[in-house]
DNA sequence: CCATGTCTGTAACCTACGTCACATAAGTTG
DNA sequence: CAACTTATGTGACGTAGGTTACAGACATGG
C-alpha cells in the first residue's frame, strides 16, 4: 500500500483509510453490464479483469486492473451517473477498498492528487483500448495470441497459468482456434503445454 | 458558440477568447500518429474525424468530433505528454480555436468547468470506443454497415454524402464489400445509390 | 475408485469477407 | 471533347478462423 502515500495527499489518504479493506473471492462480479455504479474499487492486491461480452456468450477482455489501479469505467460511470457498458470480474482473490460513488464525486472536486490518479487511469485505459481496436481491426489471431502470451509471460514468468478457454476470451477468439495455434507453437518447440499451464520454452 | 457560455465559467471563457478563431480546410491533418500534442482544438463549426490506420493502408474511424467538442486523445496526450496513437483529420472545412497544451494543463487545475468539459468528453469517447470494440469483435459487417447508415442518416437526413470508400473506412472494411452490400440494399428498395450520395428510401 | 466436471486434441466443414482484376460510368480540366 | 481522375459494379477466388462434434486425459469429491 506504499503507492498510496506516494499518490495521494495525506488528507485524502486519511479519508480513504476510513473505508474497510475488503477481501474478495475470485469470480466475484464487481460490476455487471447495464448496472449503475455504486462502489469504486481501489485494488490493493490481486487482479480484476474487465470484459465485454455479447448475448451469444462470446467475450473479449478489455484490460486487467492491477494493484494500485482502479476501474476507470466505474469512475466514469459514477461521475456521469451512467450505466456500465462492461463487466468487472475479480480474477484472483483480491484485497481492495471500496469507495462510494458520492465520495468519488466529492474527491474529484476536492483533491488534486485524486484527479491526477484518475487522469493517469484515463490515459492508460484509453491507450490499451486503442491497442485493442488496432489488434482486432487489423491483426490476425495468431499474432494476437503471441502478443498476449508475451504480455502474460512478462507478468507470470515462463509458466503461465491459463487455460485455452481463458486465453481465447482474452483475444476474443474460440477455444478450438487457440488450441490449434498453441499446438503449432508446441510443435515448433516454442511452448510446452500442460493442463492449465503454458510453459514458454524460448523467446519468440 | 452559445454552448461555450453555458459550458465554461466567464473567466475561462475570456481566456479562451484570447485565441484566434482559425478556419481550417478539409483534409488538414490536425494530429498525426506518433506526434506530440501541441494544440488542442475546440471545434466551433465543421467536423473532424479521428482514425487509426495500419501500415498496409487499412483504416478505421474511431469517432467524429462535432461542434462544441474537442479531441480527447489530444487532451490526454497533452496532459500526459505522450505521443498520439491515432490521427485527427478535418473532414469538412471547419472553424476552431486552437489552445496551447500549456494552457490546457493550466486550466485543468484552475477551472472546474474545464474539468467538467474534459470529463464529459472522456465519458463520451470511452463510450463510443466500447461500442466500437463490441462492433468489430462481435458483429458482422452488414450489421455494422446498417448501424453506420443510421448514424449518418440522423446527422445528414436521408441524403448521405458519402462514397463507398469512405463508408468502408468508417466500418473498417473494404470498398468492394461495401459496394456489394449497398447494392443488395438498393435491390431491397431500402436505399438508392448515386455517385457520392446514398439516399435512404425507407427506415430499416 | 467411480463418477462427474473440467481441460485438451483433432478432424471435417462452412462461410464471411477480403482480394484481384477488370469494366463502365460520371465528373473535371485543359 | 479528349484525356484524366474518381466513383462504382461485379464476378471469381482464396482463406482465416469460427463451428460442430467427438474422444481422451486429467482432476476432484463423495
Amino acid at each position: 500500500m506504499d503507492w498510496m502515500s506516494e499518490t495521494f495527499e495525506v488528507e485524502l489518504l486519511s479519508e480513504i483509510m476510513q473505508n474497510r479493506i475488503e477481501e474478495i473471492d475470485a469470480d466475484t462480479i464487481l460490476l455487471s453490464e447495464g448496472s449503475y455504479v455504486k462502489k469504486i474499487p481501489l485494488l490493493l492486491d490481486g487482479s480484476v479483469r474487465v470484459r465485454k461480452s455479447d448475448e451469444s456468450g462470446k467475450e473479449i477482455i478489455l484490460y486487467h486492473i492491477q494493484p494500485g489501479e482502479s476501474c476507470i469505467l466505474s469512475i466514469t460511470g459514477c461521475l456521469n451517473m451512467k450505466q456500465s457498458k462492461a463487466e468487472a470480474i475479480v480474477e484472483d482473490p483480491s484485497r481492495m477498498i471500496l469507495v462510494s460513488a458520492e465520495k468519488v464525486r466529492e474527491w474529484n472536486d476536492k483533491y488534486k492528487s485524486w484527479r491526477g490518479f484518475v487522469q493517469q487511469l484515463y490515459y492508460q485505459r484509453l491507450d490499451v483500448l486503442l491497442d485493442l481496436v488496432d489488434a482486432i481491426a487489423f491483426r490476425q489471431v495468431d499474432e494476437r495470441l503471441l502478443d498476449k502470451l508475451r504480455e502474460f509471460a512478462s507478468k507470470h514468468g515462463n509458466a503461465i497459468p491459463l487455460t485455452h478457454q481463458k486465453l481465447a476470451a482474452e483475444i476474443g477468439s474460440a477455444r478450438e482456434v487457440v488450441s490449434r495455434l498453441l499446438k503449432q507453437l508446441e510443435i515448433q518447440g516454442i511452448v510446452k503445454l500442460d493442463r492449465g499451464t503454458i510453459h514458454i520454452l524460448k523467446p519468440f
